[in-house]
DNA sequence: AAGTTGACCCCGA
DNA sequence: TTCGGGGCCAACT
């Protein structure tokens, strides 16, 4: 059997199930898929899956500290802060506000 | 072809 | 207290 990057597959197949309005971290992705130390990679997928057709909600992705790392590369008329206020979540200083009780904690799919 | 990086996180000095 | 380096996976140059 072919041996695809499950990891990666697993990754975007998680923040595909994100619910609107919550937000998650990298390395809580990263630790899910069984690898906490690939939270960087995490955010690699992302920046990929733009240039491909998934339509991940990646402005619902920000790192530890709830801050919208990636912020720059979104469109400046989309910009993630945008994207997070439309669906209830208040950002300040390109932080989450009330991050902790926004947080999604990835549950197992399928 | 190989090497380096990246929207990160954690630990040590 | 602040600063630096290591580790992980896969894609990009």
């Amino acid at each position: 059997m072919k041996n695809p990057p499950d990891f990666a597959e697993k990754v975007i197949d998680t923040i595909m199930q994100i619910p609107r309005g919550k937000v998650t971290t990298y390395g809580a992705l990263a630790a899910f898929c069984g690898s906490p130390k690939s939270a960087r990679y995490v955010g690699n997928l992302l920046k990929m899956s733009r240039y491909s057709s998934y339509n991940l909600p990646a402005h619902r992705v920000v790192n530890r500290h709830g801050m919208l790392t990636g912020q720059a590369f979104f469109d400046v008329e989309y910009p993630m802060k945008k994207r997070l206020e439309e669906e209830g979540v208040k950002i300040e200083s390109n932080q989450v506000v009330n991050f902790a009780h926004l947080f999604w904690k990835p549950t197992e799919p399928l």
